[in-house]
DNA sequence: CAGTGGTCTAGACCACCGA
DNA sequence: CGGTGGTCTAGACCACTGT
């Protein structure tokens, strides 16, 4: 593990057990950079971390203060699976697969997913299940070509924690949209969706460290299931 | 201007004219360097920028990818105003001011604004019109010990470039909640919502640069005009 | 004024990629 | 093997804050 690595998490634990506590100010970056013996630049880059996972703000000529976090909720936002989310909120999520097939891609898919000529689409849909009720229809679209197999048992599971863990391919980053939509079909037929209105959906396209696309996910949510939370700072931090 | 700032500026520019393609790599950092007459650390800063912001992806030992944005949709994610949104987007909106008050804040709102013992709060109730139809209902809540004097005129301008430009305060992070509730009898009479059975309530708390919570805004969408667009990195960049 | 964080530099070593 | 990005260092100067 990093340096930095190493010293932001030490930090975030000492802010989540209260050792730092909210309203109050870090050690300066000079003494911080003495007792973790290490430069200046190593501990700013901590501290970088921190401020973009909105742990503390910097404030020029005064110090770093630590930022309330007792109502920031879990930092859902970013790139989640949806197995990790639901470990992080201590519910026990149950995800039946419904169908697990090989396609050919059409207009639309390929418009979302790029696929080269004679490219195989693994088709994954899935419900999720909390609390008895099932909340989530998720449709999954992986390029063959990235996933060569893909079994039901893995997608009951993760199949980010295969492709990660098992394929040994790192996914870097997604762009999603998120959109109110009327209920279709396959939504009453898969979801537990009965006096409700509209779905959540979002849509998303995941790459992977070589920035090559791999995935194209839509996941409809009933909305009274649906939060999303988010931290955003309006200037950059470097 | 930095100078890690000016060089992100121009490699923006140079990708979205398309002087740097899609799916091609970027000079060498060594390369830049020498381009930019500048250390190789101050290259890597603009460099981060432009992959926090999803214009490239950095890959070891082969270099820094394009990232294809044509269909990436505008970053409408982060810290945006209203009034800087729809002119991105080419609208002219139209904004109408229903409330503008002071009020003494009540058990909720205090738990979403923390004001000390005596402070005042503004209350402004505003409507946001496009074309031709009134879709968002924003209620803010703002402590006057930050911003002493609010007039019609602000309202109706943009509340955060008075903050910004003649306050000369600066305002640098925001905690966001999206969920999706039933339309209350408010939203029924100041939106034009019938037929809609759902609204997407955006509830935000807003920092200034000292981290002291000023601001606590419900934003409430009509669901057929929202729209959320989002690029989460899965490892950070430092 | 001393202390804080913000920027910038020059150099070093490393892990990784492709020829 | 040379070139790439990733990490780390030590030092310098700056802008800003409080006393």
């Amino acid at each position: 593990m990093n340096k930095f690595m190493l010293i932001y998490n030490q930090m975030v634990d000492k802010i989540e057990t209260g050792e730092y506590p909210p309203s109050t100010l870090l050690p300066s970056e000079n003494e911080l950079k003495d007792s973790f013996q290490t430069s200046r630049e190593t501990i700013r880059k901590a501290l970088n971390l921190l401020s973009q996972n909105g742990y503390i703000q910097k404030i020029r000529g005064k110090g770093s203060v630590v930022i309330d976090i007792t109502k920031m909720n879990l930092p859902v936002s970013g790139l989640v699976s949806f197995k990790e989310l639901a470990e992080k909120m201590g519910r026990e999520p149950i995800t039946t697969v419904h169908e697990l097939s090989l396609i050919h891609p059409d207009r639309e898919l390929t418009s979302h997913l790029n696929p080269h000529a004679k490219d195989l689409i693994w088709k994954v849909v899935r419900t999720r299940e909390i609390g008895g009720e099932k909340v989530i229809l998720d449709k999954d679209y992986l390029l063959k070509s990235a996933v060569p197999t893909l079994t039901k048992e893995v997608c009951e599971d993760s199949i980010y924690s295969y492709i990660e863990n098992k394929l040994g391919l790192q996914i870097s980053f997604a762009k999603k949209e998120i959109l109110i939509e009327e209920p279709t079909e396959e939504d009453h037929s898969f979801l537990d969706i009965d006096g409700f209105h509209n779905v959540v959906v979002i849509r998303s396209q995941v790459f992977l460290e070589d920035a090559s696309l791999f995935q194209y996910t839509e996941s409809r949510h009933r909305p009274d299931k649906f939060r999303f939370v988010d931290f955003a700072r309006r200037r950059p931090t470097v």
